[in-house]
DNA sequence: ACGTTGACTGGTC
DNA sequence: TGACCAGCCAACG
């Protein structure tokens, strides 16, 4: 296996694994994420590794969402009204692709090191 | 090789 | 929060 095509896969499954590590009810942020493995480039990485999740692996991607607390990536699920659904079935208030109480279900991957 | 695009973010107004 | 801009890096035509 090529070495870049290598380094590309252990990035995707750092960001695998941050997501997986998101609690239940909770949501983040592709930057947060992007900090967390050492801001790798950018936030942009992280929506692109998102973008080759595998259907396969319990990626729960709904809980990840950009800085506004928006379901930006929704267009990408399948159907698209699933990712809103996940969320509120999760106890996350979601109203016009948009996370209501985005203050008390962000989660930042800084806490999992404590 | 170059320009465009994108599940983004931070700063400014 | 919204609009606009610049920085960011890999993929694609």
């Amino acid at each position: 296996m090529p070495e870049a095509q290598q380094k590309q896969i252990n990035f995707f499954n750092d960001v695998y694994a941050v997501v997986k590590l998101i609690p239940r009810g909770k949501v983040t942020s592709y930057g947060a994420i992007a900090a967390y493995l050492g801001a790798r480039g950018s936030a942009r990485m992280v929506g692109w590794a998102m973008n080759n999740t595998p259907k396969d692996g319990n990626i729960p991607a709904h809980r990840v969402i950009n800085r506004k607390g928006l379901l930006t990536g929704k267009v990408h699920f399948n159907p698209p009204e699933q990712m809103q659904q996940l969320l509120e079935a999760e106890g996350v208030l979601v109203e016009n692709d948009q996370i209501k109480n985005f203050k008390d279900v962000y989660w930042d991957p800084q806490l999992q090191l404590l």
